[in-house]
DNA sequence: GTGGTCTAGACCACT
DNA sequence: GTGGTCTAGACCACC
């Protein structure tokens, strides 16, 4: 694998959620974007802990999680690969629905604030823009 | 006191977010929005704690971290105010930067999904509306 | 009764102390002191709970607990007297018992600041001469 | 960890003071003399709590408060350790300054027991060396 | 009525 | 093993 796992995930170890869980959410998006597709190897559970400086347990976890869930399989000897049975390279619609809870929740935290749809619009854009 | 406490609060149980930190982050939008404004009388910890079905001391919780953070006075047997010395009622503009950590985790997500902006935002959009 | 009550009493609301507690604890050392002779009235709750800025229900509190101990009695309509029976005016060794446990807790307190005892005692000595 | 935490910690369950506002102010003042030294690891939550005959959320709540005030560190599943940034080591007279409220309080005390200075000092001075 | 403190015990996240 | 969160229930201090 040629691709550097830092910058493949990015991960806030401040945040009140937990890494493991960080983790798994975010190799699940890369794989229903395409970004993985089955047979790809992942990265070494040693080489993700090494570059985000995590603790190896806590990727092993999220590996295990991910292969309980059928999006990976383990491969005795040499790491884990995206399953050939994991749902990849969905419509932009279906992945859309991913993003669903994140955008729900930023809509009650805008209505508490009492901030108007354009407003919050056109902040989102601004900050799409800056990570593009 | 009329507030009723299920209104003004909306707990997901399900979310790794502590419940005593969604209440703090809650209580401090509503203030900031200047929907609560210093004087203001606090509904009471066990009102909150039957109506949200919690246990009253995760409320208690919530309510001692906000007098420590200054924006909730307590007066000794009646009750939690808001703080006279609450910044309240702020400008949109700032009450918006309050919204960007979480408009940030959507763009983060929204990129790993490889969705292009215009899918995003306009799910954005649709999302503001079902709630208003 | 000339005597103000705000020269009497001195109370520290921030105090973990409860407020009551502490009218209590310094009646006793004024009738111990033989500032409070029995035959005295006593100010009423009113004006001490004026003069304090308190609750008058806590300073009730207070003369009730010290009604019970014997060391106040109630005439009715008249307020409350230094009971005949409070054991008064004892002396200076017997009043210094009742300094012990401050004290040990100040000692503590140096032992765990690691002080020695000069600088302890001298600071000490300060501190009384600036309330004289 | 050697350290015995029986031994850091003395506890008063009788006094009004909670008892983790006795955790957290003995830790500062240990902190405050160089006894604890930043990196130097906390005894656990659990094991004060064994010591000492307490509930171990009352220990964990000392902890958290010491985190919210910087002067401890939270390393994820290895416990806590004194921050780096704790301002510790002081002088002797910045400590002193951190008896002052006691001795005030002595003082105080010793004024409504109409005590003259020399006795109060010299049972001061008796204590002190009772605990040497 | 109000909030504060403490206990006992369960489960979770992380190393 | 570590600390964090939550529940259920008791008692206290204050108004």
């Amino acid at each position: 694998m040629t691709n550097h796992a830092a910058r493949l995930f990015s991960i806030a170890t401040g945040s009140s959620e937990p890494i493991y869980r960080q983790l798994v959410d975010q190799v699940k998006r890369l794989v229903a974007a395409g970004q993985m597709a089955p047979g790809d190897g992942m990265p070494s559970v040693r080489e993700v802990a090494q570059a985000l400086a995590l603790n190896p347990m806590t990727v092993s976890k999220a590996y295990s999680l991910l292969e309980m869930e059928g999006v990976l399989t383990r491969r005795r000897g040499l790491g884990m690969e995206v399953a050939a049975r994991a749902s990849t390279a969905q419509s932009a619609q279906e992945r859309a629905q991913l993003l669903r809870p994140t955008l729900e929740r930023a809509a009650m935290e805008a209505r508490q604030l009492e901030l108007d749809s354009d407003t919050v619009v056109s902040l989102f854009i601004q900050i799409l823009k800056e990570q593009a």
